[in-house]
Parts: structure tokens; sequence; C-alpha cells
DNA sequence: TTGTAGGCGTTATCAT
DNA sequence: ATGATAACGCCTACAA
């Protein structure tokens, strides 16, 4: 399919000059008389001439794009970050290639050698906070380009990683939990080999310890993150001990164990006290409406793109690992009184 | 930022021949001695040279690259319809370009001129059954270029669209719930200036009709998709009217509706009997696990990304509208029997 | 202020 | 079988 049929040149013979001076109206450098620029702007708004960033780049050496590389779109938080991150890029002049990288199990390629020969800019990898067997990745990514990860820093110079206060938001989960007097408190981590479920576990012992508890590992569960292991988990947690809370370290699996307490004829949170992570958006429509740790997905994505941007202009990100706050957000789950009734918008 | 250092012509060098050689062993065109092969070949990989897009794209006139454009990518629908388009285009040696594209309401530009400057070869248009006026935005992107929409097809010749069996659903919904022996059925649609909404009303309608029942339109609700509206919708309906059935068009409105009728206390199923649309993967964590009718979303951004390229390369589609069936998946909010116990996987 | 080369990395079309 | 030459659309010098 040929398009883009209008070039500098149609527009230098429509306008009666050299090609030359149409692109120095274009770059708008160089001296040109206001009439022989009119002149030529005319032309170009008649032919509908847009330059060739092709063209542009190959010249230039440059070409305005990045790639944002995930494991998983559809999962929100993922797609919250792409969408910030696109956004901010296109504020800044930039385009966005995407891709579900991840070499599949069938040994599937990589997307990256493509963005490579498109002469992508930089890479954003949306990983949410994957081990670091899973970023064999980085093998594939050319030394010197700019890279930002979430989450988690390789032993890389020049990469920026941004994140979120994953021990903070565990710490003020069972802080919170503490505070309303609970003792026995359950946890649902993520795969343990994440830096996420590390992090998150590890402020939820802080909390404890602070208190002068210790933790007891009756009370820890794991999941993948999923509804379904949070279900799983929470039926062998309340198969082999007591609690009277419980901390999920995520929404998804927080729905799961909601109705693995609800089966079980556990009340929540009469009975037992559950906190999140996330603050997915269908979160105050959980039964009941789930108190959780507040996620800034969508300004992490625009932070990433920023920095990102700025790496690949020359201007290293001050920090190496940028972590945004992570606020609780406290509705009817976790027992505490101040609720406000039905909500009324959600995005 | 300058990279892709290594040009054919160093391949050359290195190897001792013309550059000319090197591309044809590269496009493995035109007669080539073995022997000079493998000695490009190795002077190839020794060097990790790999071929710039860019000035291939600049000669051949084509980029391999589509733009997927979107309302809003965090919405489950329109993430799994990306992923499958995307997974679908690099099989195909595609690269995909997003963006949240459609103008904001400060005015904030359209992304298709980018596109169309990166000389993006088509655009798959992500609405989920957008109306008629929320498409000003064909009136931006250039009358050639290969087009694939989803669900609502434009008065243009040479567009594609793809779309599930919205009619069909509702009807399944719909008959299910009078099978059940259900007589006063009330349904919440989502915006009505949207095809998708008025197609599922339409499918609720007809099972009605066939079944020597009026639609009462007291029984009418409508919502804006959102969990919030679902909530309102359904809190209006119990003010105004009886029924013992709800048919809603979205899983997150009916994640708001069942949220009301827990509030009013009524029970799901026994008093009032719910069933949604889409299949969200949270879907069997509801309380109760919802029944709803199934979206194959992947599957549909697959087809789009089929769709386009074909179209891409002179291939136009047999039908102008395809549509992917969908299926009723019975949990337990519709009083059913069959339901198999705690859903132990989900994505 | 404006026009004339030269080249960005590749493919296509001729020669050789 | 291989090499030279001309595009592709544009920008950066440099000259006029």
């Amino acid at each position: 399919m040929k398009r883009q049929r209008v070039t500098i040149k149609d527009v230098a013979a429509q306008a009666g000059v050299s090609y030359q001076t149409v692109s120095r109206v274009l770059n708008a450098k160089g001296e040109v008389a206001e009439e022989t620029r009119v002149r030529i702007q005319a032309a170009i708004d008649a032919l509908e001439y847009r330059p060739s960033a092709i063209a542009r780049s190959l010249v230039s050496q440059r070409t305005h794009v990045l790639g944002l590389l995930t494991a998983d779109f559809s999962d929100y938080t993922h797609a919250r970050i792409i969408e910030g991150a696109e956004m901010e890029a296109r504020r800044r002049g930039y385009l966005a290639f995407v891709s579900g990288g991840e070499r599949g199990p069938d040994g599937e390629p990589l997307t990256s050698p493509l963005f490579t020969q498109h002469q992508t800019e930089g890479l954003l990898i949306v990983y949410h906070g994957a081990s670091r067997d899973q970023y064999t990745i980085f093998e594939q990514i050319p030394r010197d380009l700019p890279l930002v990860t979430i989450g988690y820093a390789p032993g890389r110079p020049g990469v920026a990683t941004v994140g979120v206060q994953n021990v903070e938001g565990g710490r003020r989960a069972t802080e919170h939990l503490l505070r309303l007097g609970h003792r026995r408190i359950a946890t649902i981590s993520g795969p343990m080999q994440m830096y996420a479920s590390q992090e998150r576990r590890r402020g939820y012992a802080k909390a404890l310890q602070a208190t002068g508890l210790d933790v007891d590992s009756a009370l820890l569960g794991e999941g993948d993150w999923s509804s379904a292991s949070g279900y799983r988990a929470t039926r062998e947690l309340l198969a082999r001990t007591e609690f009277t809370a419980l901390f999920v370290q995520n929404d998804r699996m927080a729905m799961g164990a909601l109705q693995a307490l609800r089966e079980q004829g556990r009340r929540v949170p009469d009975e037992v006290a559950v906190v999140g992570f996330d603050d997915i958006p269908s979160t105050p429509y959980f039964d009941p409406p789930l108190t959780t740790v507040h996620q800034p997905t969508y300004e992490l994505g625009e932070l990433a793109a920023r920095l990102l941007i700025d790496l690949i202009n020359g201007q290293p990100s001050s920090a190496d690992l940028t972590r945004l706050p992570t606020p609780l957000v406290v509705r009817r789950s976790c027992g505490a009184e101040a609720y406000r009734p039905p909500p009324s918008s959600e995005r």
C-alpha cells in the first residue's frame, strides 16, 4: 500500500521555491521572508502535506519512538501504567510501540529485536516487580539502550527504575489492623521470589515487630496474584490456624479471599477484617467494600515515561529508584468506622 | 542518542564484498555463491548487524507498523482486544503503535497525524461499540488508510468491522431467565446511543416477545457501563417496580447491581436472579458468582489484526461485519443448578 | 534570504 | 555471481 504521496518537493513546486526553503519553514530554522513563508504554508495546507517521519529519522537518527514491553496487558495495573506512559510520551511528542514482550514457553521470539530495528529510542519494561530470573530479557537488549523498569532495578548502569512504596504500604495496612485491636493477623503474599511480594511482607513484619509481636509462620500464605490463588491460600490458612485479620497483598487475591471467607461462614469484617493492596476500580463494589492500599499506577506510568525520555535526551535521573506513595484507603472490610455510603464514581 | 552504528557497508567491508551483495543475502534475493554467503553471514553475526527498518521503509514505502487506537486502555475489554491484536500482528511481522487516541475535552490533539507521519500502514480503532457521533475521528483519518473498527461500521468503503453477537447474547441471557420461570425481567443497558447497548436490548426484547411477553418500559434501566451506574440504575428500578430477574448488560454494572441488591436485602439469586455480560475474569468471585454472557475479546483482537493486515495487503475482507459468538456462562447468580464449586483458574 | 550539494541506510535496476 | 548507480524524503552544511 502506498501513501504519503505528497513530498516536500511537491510543496516547493506548488509554492515556486526550492524544497530547501520549505524545509526551513517546516523546522522554523534560518530566516525566511514572511511573504514566502506564507506562500509555502498555503501550499502545505492545500496539499495537506505531512513530513515523513521515516525520512526525517533516517537523517536525524532520531525516531521519537518508545517501546513499551509488558508481560500481561490485560492486568489492570499494567494497563494503567502503560496508559499513563503513553499519555506522557504523547505529550512530549513521542509515539509508543507496545508489545506483550516476554518470550513465550514455546520459545516465541522476543519483540525487542524488532524494536531495535525500528530504532526505538528507549524501552520501558512494565513487569510488575518480577524476580531477577525473569529478567533474562536484559540479555537481549542493547547495552546502551535507555531503559526504565518498574519495581526492579537490574544491575546495570544507566537504568532508571520507578516503583511504589511497597514496604510502607504493607506496614500501613498492618498497622491499621493492629490499631483496630487485631493481634493474629494473617497475610497472603504474591510469589515470594518477586520483589514486590518480599517488600510488602517486610512491611507487614515491621509493623508487627514495632508492636512487639513476632511473625508466626503459620499466618503466612502465598499466592500468585490471581483470585483463585487468594481463595486457595485463604482456605489453607483457615484450616491451619486462627486469625482475626487478613492482609492480602493484592486486590484480586483479596477477592478470592473474601469468597473463601464467605463460604466458610466467616463474616467480614466482624469475624475477620480484610485489607487488600492496589485499589483497583471495582474495590468499592466488593462484598464488603475493600479497604486497601492504593497504588498510583497511572502516575507511575507517567513518571516512567518522563524519566525514559530524559534518559534518551541525556539527562540521567537523579535517583536510581523513585518510589511513589501508597496511601491506605479505608472502606468497610477492615471494620473501621469511617465509610461514606454508596460510592458514586469510578473509572 | 545515536545507535544502530553498524550498517550494511560495515558488513560488506568486513566480508570483503560490495554492500550490494550483502543486501542480497539479507533478502535472499538473487544468486549468491554459497561461499560468499557464508562469509557474509559470519560478518553479520560478528558485527551483530541488524538492518535498519527506517532505511528499508524509506525505499520500500512499507513500514509493517499498525496503529491501535483506543479510548480507554485500562478497560479490560479494550485491553484484551489490543493484547490479541498486538499478538497477531507480531506473528505476522508487524509492530503496533498504541494510543489512547480520542480527542480530549480540552481539545488535545488526535494521535492519528503522528501515526500518519510515521507511515502507519493501517489503523485499528478499538472503541467498544461507540455511537456514530463519537466517530468524528474518522474525519481526521486519510481516506485511503486501511481501517478496522470494533462493533461499529462507519459509512465508508473499504473498512472492515468486527464485533460480537450482541443481539444473540442479549437474547440468550433473557431466554435463560425466562426458562427459569421468570416473567418480570428488568434490564440495565449501557448508554442507549451506543450500538452495543441497542443490540443487547434488542436481544432482550426479542426473547420476551418470542414468549409472548411485552416489553414493560418500567423494567428498562440505563447506565454508562460503570459499576456506580449499575448501582444507581438498580436502586431506581427497585424503587420503581417489581421484578424477579435482572439482565445487566455488562459485568461492571452487574457488580454495582449486586451491591445495590445486597443493600436492599434482596437475596441473589433467590429473590432476584442476575445475569451479566462480558465474562470478565473476576466474575467467578462476585457475590454470588455471576452468570454472564461471554465475549471472546482476545479472539476479537486477533481477528481484527488479521483483517487489517489483509486489507493492507490488498485482500479485502469477505464480510463487512464479522461477529463472534457470545455463549452464556452459567454460574450462581441466576439460580440455575449447574455450578461446579470453587473455580481454580483465571487469567 | 534562498538555492545547491551531499548523505542518512537500504533496495532496485542495470551493468559487468 | 557481483558491483555500480540511482532513488526513497529529508536535513545539514555551504554557496550564491
